[in-house]
DNA sequence: TAATCTACGTA
DNA sequence: CGTACGTAGATTAC
């Protein structure tokens, strides 16, 4: 391994076991006999999220061994004023340090010095060693250290909220280089330390001399040119800053029994681990750091397989990839690892495998002629592709600069979804498990959608990763081949083949596009909204005559219920509610102003969130890339999340504004959505084969006031606005298994009238009636609901005992084929959309999916050509008995284009 | 710290 | 007592 790779992690042990003591509850954590863990508990967690995320090679943790140091010798009040260390907490220091010897990790500590001390000394060994060097500290000491090679992870909260603190978040922060924080900190004073800085200095002032005179030094030299108060009170504190300069300096050269290179991580004990953790009583900790760090576990780890599953693998020697790919006949399977989100990542390992043999390689290593047969094999539509999550690869692919893959034959991810599309995960170790009664060594292959947590790169060479990572390959190879038959004994292979895994590409492309943000946009209506949300809390502070967590639903409910006297409102699981509903009835009925606070705080609230999450998930090209789930929704649907794009506010003028944010960027003309009218009611029309509803919709009328003209048998032109609302809410609440009484809450009108519209509607448009309960009938029969591609859901909760339960099941049976067929005719039109567009050379493109809406971005000129060529795929999406009414917008933002 | 509850945004 | 989702803060639990 070479040195840039090598990662040495420092930590305080001391202030982050402090952290972690404070951040816990004591009284939750300890063990039978009376020993408090917390600390314990709080600083092991930090430790394993460390180790897993930042993958160091290199670790020590130091540990102050008394509050005595040499800085005590020269000023007997540092530190001073502190309050005593609890008992409780210093308990647990030797139990952490034994914690560390199982773990294998070197802690260390020195008489007459601080953890600090021997932090410096380590990382300056680091650094002349080329080591990257992070320090978890929450002692702002450590921010001297900082430069280049140097990161410091700060506790914002807690112990695993850490903030990186580079050389350049430190300039922002402070307004001072890193090397520089010493001269601040001294003139500013360090209160925890007991050392007193500069009266009336803040650290405003003392970044702005050190900006002005470069250093402490040259400020103390200039001393008597300084004008002011604060140049006075300088003068007169002279000796504290440099007492406090002296005292915050760290030393770097201590002589320590370790050297960096003894502090080479080797791994972990699994039994002494598992001994300790006993003794404390730990119970899910045992688990995560198997899940997190059980590749590099010492002794009692998973046996190492000496024969790869069903296959014959083979490390790429250089020059070899153009044979073993001319030799294979058939599809080939392709597992990888790696680290992939939000459209990109990087590939630590891949295997392929095909006909009993197996390839693997490291993508980084390849040579230039084994890469290009690589890059071809991989744009050639001719040889089939079989991959376990092709978008998280495409994504990989891209980033790594590699055409894009063609030829995907199947995706064994989204086939264990279309055959099973109620399963949370499809983690490959469980598939195999599952239709191949295979074991994987999955320890470092923990798969979520679109993420492989792989292995750095070090570790790519070890024996059993090859290992495990080809019998992945031959698990998709086999897994596929299953899953093919049972698709087709169900008729789901066209599915398959011709949408979803299609679609993957598509989705991919869109992920890695993302859509322009407008950032000051952004920012300047989070300010807006965050000043809002203040005036509200203000307000509701001043009515209730006290200060209180305004987000806090226990504490309104004590306040309104309890103290305030108010009507109870219904129950939830662990109170009365307080929901926007239940806060405006409660107005209308006391007018008190507290509920119309409340009710603004939480409008505004919600959207500042909202704000603070867009703009914190901006990347460095200025645009959003979210991730759309092919294999969540068991309707069919897409979700979209890390950002969730598909609910952004439209609703209320404000909301609106936060639309306003996604535009169009550079080099293309403008956006356009476009969006189907009524999809999910056209659906159903089509499914009952309503004659009424049918001519409703082909009539091209407002079709809401047609039905409301049939049931209450007016003349179109008589249909009230109030005859309009409630139809509008019945028809969609039918797709829905709207109850008559939920129609009447819906409607705040008494259970008889909503009877009787039920009545009236069902004797106008019969054959909805009949389909909804069909539907169900069917479903019990044969388990499952179908759509009109063929899509499947199960429903095993029609058999319930429990009537909750069988209820549910029966609406959401009713409700998944007009979802469903809906999810896949937009499918449909995706797929029209970006055939279209290449035949057609265009370079328009796709950029976000809202169910019943595309975002495109608009290619220079060819606004007309787009509209009508998007108009025609979605229309012509589907053949219905009803047609596929579209409309379209345009404009510079996503809210300008909406129509 | 991690899991759960409550609330709320979209189609 | 209306389907399908994802996210955030507060609270609870070990």
């Amino acid at each position: 391994m070479t040195a840039s790779q090598s990662r040495l992690l420092l930590i305080d042990g001391h202030s982050m076991a402090y952290r972690a003591f404070f951040a816990l509850p004591a009284e939750k954590f300890s063990t039978e006999d009376g020993q408090v863990t917390n600390a314990v508990y709080g600083f092991a967690s930090m430790l394993i999220n460390l180790l897993r995320d930042e993958k160091p090679t290199h670790i020590a943790v130091a540990f102050d061994v008394s509050r005595r140091s040499f800085r005590t010798e020269e000023y007997a009040e540092y530190k001073d004023g502190r309050a005593e260390t609890p008992e409780e907490f210093k308990s647990q220091i030797p139990i952490i340090q034994e914690l560390l010897d199982a773990l294998g990790i070197a802690w260390l500590s020195k008489e007459r010095y601080e953890a600090d001390d021997i932090i410096a000394t380590l990382a300056t060994q680091g650094e002349a060693a080329g080591l990257h060097t992070l320090i978890s500290s929450g002692d702002r000491d450590a921010i001297q250290l900082v430069n280049k090679a140097v990161t410091l992870l700060y506790p914002v909260k807690g112990v695993t909220d850490l903030a990186r603190y580079t050389p350049e978040l430190i300039e922002e922060k402070y307004g001072v280089a890193p090397g520089r924080y010493r001269d601040l900190a001294a003139l500013v004073g360090e209160k925890s330390d007991n050392l007193p800085g500069v009266p009336g200095v803040g650290p405003k002032t003392a970044a702005k001399w050190i900006a002005k005179y470069g250093s402490l030094d040259g400020l103390v030299a200039k001393a008597d040119e300084i004008g002011g108060k604060a140049g006075q009170s300088l003068r007169d504190h002279l000796d504290d800053v440099l007492r406090n300069h002296r005292l915050n300096g760290l030393v770097c050269d201590l002589d320590l029994p370790r050297d960096v290179d003894g502090l080479a991580w080797e791994g972990w004990s699994v039994e002494e681990t598992n001994r300790l953790f006993d003794a404390l009583q730990f119970r899910t900790l045992g688990e995560r750091i198997n899940t997190s760090l059980g590749d590099r576990a010492l002794g009692g780890a998973a046996p190492v397989e000496a024969e790869v599953d069903h296959v014959h693998a083979s490390r790429l020697e250089p020059g070899g990839m153009a044979a073993w790919l001319r030799s294979r006949e058939g599809d080939v399977a392709i597992a990888y690892t790696g680290a992939f989100a939000s459209g990109a990542g990087s590939f630590d390992s891949i295997a392929l495998a095909e006909g009993g043999e197996a390839l693997w390689f490291d993508p980084a290593q390849l040579d230039a002629e084994d890469e290009r047969s690589w890059t071809d094999w991989l744009a050639d539509a001719k040889r089939g592709k079989i991959v376990h999550d092709a978008k998280g690869f495409n994504w990989g692919a891209d980033a790594a600069g590699w055409p894009e893959p063609a030829g995907l034959k199947a995706d064994t991810v989204i086939a264990a979804y279309l055959l099973k599309p109620e399963q949370r995960t499809y983690a490959l170790g469980d598939l195999a498990m599952q239709y191949l009664g295979r074991e994987l060594d999955t320890t470092a292959q923990e798969h979520s959608e679109g993420t492989l947590v792989g292995l750095d790169a070090a570790m790519a060479d070890d024996t059993s990763r090859f290992e495990a990572d080809c019998a992945a390959a031959s698990a998709v190879a086999a897994l596929a081949s299953t899953q093919a038959e049972r698709l087709a004994e169900r008729r789901q292979a066209r599915l398959a083949e011709e949408m979803e895994y299609p679609l993957t590409g598509v989705l991919a492309r869109m992920e890695i596009t993302g859509i322009a943000a407008d950032e000051g946009h952004f920012a300047d209506i989070e300010a807006s909204f965050a000043a809002q949300s203040k005036d509200a809390t203000d307000a509701a502070h001043e009515t209730v005559g006290r200060q209180f967590n305004v987000g806090s639903p226990k504490q309104l409910q004590e306040i309104l219920f309890d103290e305030l006297k108010m009507p109870k409102t219904k129950r939830t699981k662990t109170g009365y509610t307080t929901n926007a509903e239940a806060l405006q009835q409660l107005y209308a009925k006391t007018q008190h102003p507290l509920l119309e606070q409340l009710l603004r705080f939480r409008d505004v609230e919600k959207l500042k969130q909202i704000v603070a999450t867009l703009r914190a998930t901006i990347q460095t090209d200025g645009r959003i890339h979210t991730t759309f789930h092919q294999t969540v929704a068991a309707t069919g649907r897409l979700s979209s999340s890390d950002p969730n794009l598909q609910n952004i506010p439209v609703r209320s003028g404000a909301g609106r504004d936060i639309r306003a944010g996604f535009v169009v960027s550079g080099g293309f003309e403008s956006l356009m959505t476009m969006d189907y009218s009524q999809i999910e009611m056209r659906i159903m029309a089509s499914l009952t084969g309503d004659e009424v509803l049918i001519d409703a919709f082909k009539s091209g009328e407002d079709v809401h006031r047609v039905v409301a003209a049939k049931v209450f048998a007016v003349a179109p032109s008589q249909v009230t606005a109030e005859h309009r609302r409630k139809i509008k809410a019945m028809s969609y609440g039918l797709a829905y298994g709207l109850s008559t009484y939920g129609l009447s809450q819906q409607l705040g009108v008494s259970a008889e009238e909503a009877q009787q519209l039920s009545n009236e509607y069902f004797d106008r448009f019969g054959k909805v009636r009949t389909y909804l309960h069909t539907v169900v009938e069917q479903a019990r029969k044969t388990g499952y609901t179908e759509t009109i591609m063929g899509r499947r859901r199960y429903f095993p909760d029609l058999a319930s005992d429990n009537r909750q339960r069988r209820e549910m099941a029966e609406r959401a049976a009713l409700n998944a084929p007009i979802q469903g067929s809906a999810a896949d005719i937009m499918k449909a039109a995706m797929l029209g959309v970006d055939r279209a567009l290449r035949e057609a050379k265009m370079d328009s493109r796709v950029l976000l999916q809202v169910h019943d809406e595309l975002v495109c971005e608009v290619a220079p000129g060819e606004a007309d050509r787009l509209e009508h060529l998007v108009r025609e795929q979605m229309s012509g999406a589907a053949e219905l008995a009803v047609p596929l009414t579209v409309s379209a917008g345009f404009g510079d933002s996503w809210e300008a284009a909406a129509h």
